[in-house]
DNA sequence: ATTATCTATAGATCTATAGATAATGC
DNA sequence: ATTATCTATAGATCTATAGATAATGC
């Protein structure tokens, strides 16, 4: 504990990929030790060498890791693209397309009840800050700006990232979807320009209707 | 059994409504038997007298008979406003919102990968057919009579059951948020005329902006 | 005789702990 | 001596079954 806390410890960040992963695939209570362990290749009990603070503990760690991360490059993808609203959705709609899945929705339907109250509270404090926050602020500028219509930034936050979540639902679950950086284009592109035939269509719409 | 099958079953009615209100707030791991018996006031045990098949069982068929309900509600709630797709599209939004939750997405995330490969696809087919296919065949109707942009109508309808299922996550996490009916209302108008301002700007926007 | 409950419990998991064991570095 | 694993297992759940018990209707 001593030494290791400065040193990069590489089975424990294997531990913490492999959970991780899992989690963010199947949930909290779904997931066992025992099947993290298997894919690690090692024995159940092994784990708490590396985790003593067991397995709630250790979801909340690697959420909390998983948000900050997206709370990083969503950062980086909204500001790598200069103030230009369509640009910003455009980009955090890629970096959402580009990342394994959150499933947010999810983890507050099954994951959150299953865990302390503490670190329920925690959790959805780091999912606000990391990427409710960074949105909102997005569709808030822009509206200071002018450059949408004015709507309430929380409302617009709140949608963008159930349709990211969605895009995920979407992709695994139909038959020969198509990418999902294209479903990211084409819901931002729905998004700015809505439904609603526009005298003005200067030909911003992708996915025309094919076939079905 | 045989005489059980005609009458209508008043204990098995309310047992299979508290574990149908329980399986889909918390999801089909998270909630025990031993909850929903207690919940009715009856020994775990007793539960198995009207439910032989077991959990798994149980909770296929309160999902499979939540989401039928889904597709008649839906469908009669679109069909009650004639062709005007906006009209359509504000029925489907007014439904959802008087319903409670689905959390297809949580399902999706957690609940199936718990059951069996059978049951599994079996729902999946019910949440297609009742869910999905009503409202893609909106989009398509729409689309082909011109009223909206050419765009893929399993994408749009996807990205509407995102929507009106993140309302839901909105309107149990957020503090002091707005009911879900105007919450529909907005996402109505948002994906019918987006979110760029408009020359010809009619009112249609509601939400606006207040404070933060 | 049928219906609907109950008590008791087997059997299956799953988390987490205790203590042994092997390998590595001083 | 420290690090990282292992075996073994206690203790807590949870599902589902077996068989007893009470109430109702013929």
């Amino acid at each position: 504990m001593t030494a290791a806390d400065t040193t990069v410890n590489e089975s424990r960040e294997r531990l913490l990929d492999t959970a991780q992963h899992l989690f963010h695939q199947r949930g909290f209570k779904a997931v066992t030790m025992q099947q993290i362990a298997r894919e690690l290749g090692v024995k159940q009990a092994s784990l708490y060498y590396h985790v003593p603070d067991g397995k709630e503990q250790l979801f909340v760690e690697v959420t909390t890791r998983s948000f900050e991360q997206h709370r990083q490059g969503l950062q980086a993808a909204i500001d790598s693209v200069g103030p230009g609203f369509a640009e910003q959705l455009a980009a955090a709609a890629r970096w959402f397309a580009s990342q394994p899945p959150i499933s947010l929705m999810g983890m507050v339907y099954a994951d959150m009840p299953a865990l302390s109250d503490r670190n329920t509270q925690r959790l959805e404090g780091v999912a606000y800050r990391c990427l409710f926050e960074p949105i909102a602020t997005m569709f808030r500028e822009a509206s200071m700006r002018g450059e949408i219509c004015p709507m309430h930034p929380d409302l617009l936050a709140g949608s963008f990232l159930a349709l990211m979540d969605g895009i995920t639902y979407a992709s695994s679950n139909q038959q020969a979807s198509p990418p999902r950086a294209a479903m990211g284009e084409a819901i931002v592109s729905l998004l700015l320009d809505g439904l609603r035939p526009r005298a003005e269509n200067n030909g911003a719409m992708t996915y025309a209707l094919s076939e079905n």
